[in-house]
DNA sequence: TTACTTTTTGTAATTTTTACAATAAGTATT
DNA sequence: AATACTTATTGTAAAAATTACAAAAAGTAA
């Protein structure tokens, strides 16, 4: 990015400044998707190698620049679903990272979002980047480019907080689920055990987890009844909140 | 903002776009203050009323262009500076706001802060956008400028969620004070009465709350015990969460 | 029929929250 | 000095929520 050394006064409602002419706009915006995979195991983040310098070799988080003409969210789905082939993902802003020396290349300031999916839905060999994307556990995270591990961190807080108030599961775990497969999308995130029958009472609480009549197959023990997610009743008790 | 039609076919990581030439440099970048106002009265925000188009005439959040060589909380802490005179300010980032047509001149990204301070240190005639600067009561806004009704709604929502759990009146009522007054400044932000007794026990809990030997003087009535926030207690507390 | 596994419901102890009352300690008034 | 008054401070009992743990129910497998 070019500098020049002429200045400016530049006034707004209320100072006065010196800048360096254009200045304002030697900088670029980018967008930074967390995505956490659910599966079996711990908790995973998407990562992707750097084919190129800076920081050549070392996992980074997906991302892009914002196009002039998109929204700010508009710009995170269609990276997250470029990524992930998933048209509806419910992703969330996290916090705007802005330090002047985070790239080494000139000023990007980045907003992070996250978003979570279930792991099993993935293809990598049907995408592009596959080669070049990993899962990580958040648990054994490697050496990453930028501040990206900043931007994990905050992104892992934020999901565990927003774990207990909203349905992250919803979209994450089969449509029809049983109350363990529940217990158990809780348990990863959190990173936490808990005990069968009070998680119950818990989710009782949450009206918006409706029991269906249906029922377990093919499993080798008491099939547990299944329970849906009630988008209407979530979204009216959102309303009136 | 001067547009060309030249297009450049651009490659990172994962993808490749043709975008015009240039055009992720046509964009601004902005920080934008929510000051809380805290006194007597109910909770007040400080908006200033804009003397130009667009907009002209309407109220508007403080805010600023973010300087090429700044860090976005370093702007943030400059502009609350300039506005208040107020060294050390505590202030949050709320949320990013970059809808393409949230400012009708050009693409202007802006981060969202909050911070609230007591109404009672602020000298208005002293500082030279004095005739331009006025507080709100949150409860009965004017007609806002841009998108900054949203971004008070999303500041005030955040500001509400944070005064449970951190310390936000410390620098905001006095450096000791009764528990009465620490009282008033959860029930103005929340504005929700407490029980008495009951806030004491809740009080108890915070640790970093902690007695003095003082007492109130000059008043008519049995004086209260003074006390204070112990940063170090807090501090400490902070890390090994 | 019995053993086994998981689901589902229940229950009692503990802790937290809530509503409200009693006491304490000062000033102001008679 | 005694009394009224105001707010601070402590206490207490009922209600609600949380926790730890157990029992019963409902299926499969031997």
């Amino acid at each position: 990015m070019a500098k020049t050394n002429k200045t400016l006064r530049r006034r707004n409602e209320y100072q006065i400044y010196d800048v360096p002419i254009d200045s304002f706009f030697e900088l670029a915006f980018s967008i930074d998707c967390v995505v956490f995979g659910y599966g079996k195991k711990d908790l995973q983040v998407l990562l992707i190698q750097r084919g190129a310098e800076p920081y050549k070799g070392l996992w980074a988080l997906p991302g892009d620049l914002v196009y002039p003409d998109e929204d700010l969210d508009t710009s995170a789905g269609r990276v997250l679903k470029a990524l992930t082939s998933l048209p509806d993902l419910n992703f969330e802003q996290v916090h705007t990272f802005g330090a002047v020396d985070r790239h080494p290349l000139g000023r990007v300031v980045t907003v992070a979002y996250y978003a979570i999916v279930n792991m099993k839905g993935f293809n990598p060999k049907a995408a592009f980047w596959a080669d070049k994307a990993k899962w990580h556990s958040v648990k054994n995270l490697p050496k990453l480019a930028f501040d990206h591990r900043d931007i994990i961190d905050y992104s892992y807080k934020k999901l565990k907080e927003s774990t207990m108030t909203k349905p992250l599961w919803n979209g994450v775990i089969e449509e029809k689920f049983t109350l363990t497969q529940l217990q158990s999308f809780f348990e990863t995130v959190l990173d936490k055990k808990f005990d069968k029958g009070n998680f119950r009472k818990k989710i009782d609480l949450f009206q918006y987890v409706k029991e269906t009549e249906e029922f377990e197959k093919d499993v080798p023990y008491r099939p547990s009844r299944l329970f849906k997610f009630d988008k209407k009743l979530y979204q009216k008790n959102e309303e009136s909140s």
